[in-house]
DNA sequence: CGAGAGATTGACTGCGGTCAAAAAGCGTGG
DNA sequence: CCACGCTTTTTGACCGCAGTCAATCTCTCG
């Protein structure tokens, strides 16, 4: 029998934003099964870890939403990542994180040790194979934000931010994060994403139902501007 | 005995740039050490893989230097990294390749089969931990360079891009890459990069040899700007 | 209902993009 | 060696998008 146990808040296909990847697994000690998940869980805003610590875990998202940033010398943030149900964050190069991890919303996290995973991965094939898999999505999801980063207008970004959280079908994206958040993941200001997203809602794409609570009234124009 | 056999071309420290890390090797087929380097040669602009390609091999840079890059559907580019000596380049989550690889100057880089690698490494705990820590290492530039797009000014973007490529002692930089490759990289203009070098040997921080050799005149300047 | 955080809107500025032209390299071949 | 043509780089003038500063509005929660 493999030592492959579904990881507990696994449910669904892990989500690459904008490339739907199929399910994976990460590895729980053996027998564990009948335990309890052993899930950390964080308030709003709650620290996970910090930049400098220590890399001891990874941590795969069950409930809520985490966003992985750093801190400049300048005080501006910048937003690696949003990290939702099912996505693994926490790797690293080096011994330390390089990036911090905090909560936007009150989540649920598991964390796995990294020597342990590494022991397993080493003794099953399958393990190591998951693990290299999580890694590669986060190398892709970061290769994609850059891209965004690099080239886009600030319509663009949105655009493709709003059809990353939305998924392929949903016309309603609730958003789990501030305008603080989303300007600095797509390297914006809150006054830039304000007013864009205005200008996206007078031209009849979108309708902002509240602050957080959007409907994409017309998708065809989002992908359009997507390039 | 080790299956792990030190991957010509290794020569060195490998470099992340900004960040020196240990010397690491890839494994290559045992016994092989007494045959001549199986690798590839490219000539100026060459392309070594396309967007698209099925993802066969990874790639370790003997010499020259290599981008990873992707064209948009409004006809820019988006150069993702370059890579020198003893970087190893062609990570993907998926079947294909989403970048594509091209020599910017004539080079010469050894190409290794994932599934070679793959089994390899799940035979061998050393090949699994290099394999996992290059592809930690193409995250970790990534991420400094999502960074690095995401909040900096043309100033900054450069002084930053200049410092890597000089490492921590350097006085002389000899550019590999054009004006174009370099304004791609950085998310700007052949103009502004231009611009920004004329402006930063205007302010005696920088001497301008001739395009491609850059002396850097004022390193501390330099690093201020960093941040 | 009031206080405070978050979001929106407006006026203005400035950095970097765009368009255009000149200058500097750099092979190639006479 | 020089002349020629092509590519790359530099420089200039102008413009527009997004940042900055500031005021107002809206939610949410006590």
């Amino acid at each position: 029998m493999s030592a492959s146990i579904a990881l507990r808040g696994d449910h669904g296909a892990a989500k690459l934003w904008g490339a739907p990847v199929p399910p994976l697994t990460l590895i729980g000690p053996a027998g564990e099964t009948t335990l309890p998940p052993p899930a950390l869980h964080f308030t709003q805003d709650a620290e996970i870890y910090a930049e400098g610590d220590e890399a001891v875990y990874l941590y795969k998202v069950v409930s809520g939403m985490v966003r992985t940033c750093k801190f400049q010398t300048d005080g501006r943030r910048h937003v690696d990542a949003f990290h939702g149900q099912g996505d693994v964050f926490g790797f690293e190069l080096g011994a330390e994180h390089a990036l911090s991890a905090e909560a936007v919303t009150e989540c649920a996290v598991i964390p796995y040790r990294r020597r342990v995973l590494e022991s397993k991965a080493a003794q099953d094939e399958t393990v190591a194979r998951q693990l290299y898999r999580y890694a590669m999505q986060s190398l892709e999801r970061t290769r994609q934000h850059a891209q965004l980063l690099g080239r886009a207008s600030a319509p663009q970004k949105l655009a493709v931010f709003l059809l990353d959280l939305a998924g392929p079908r949903g016309a309603a994206v609730d958003l789990a994060m501030t305008r603080h958040d989303i300007a600095d993941y797509l390297g914006l200001t809150i006054e830039t994403v304000s007013r864009t997203l205005s200008h996206l809602e007078r031209d009849g794409v979108l309708h902002l139902i509240t602050a957080r609570q959007i409907e994409i009234r017309d998708r065809a124009a989002l992908r359009t501007l997507c390039g």
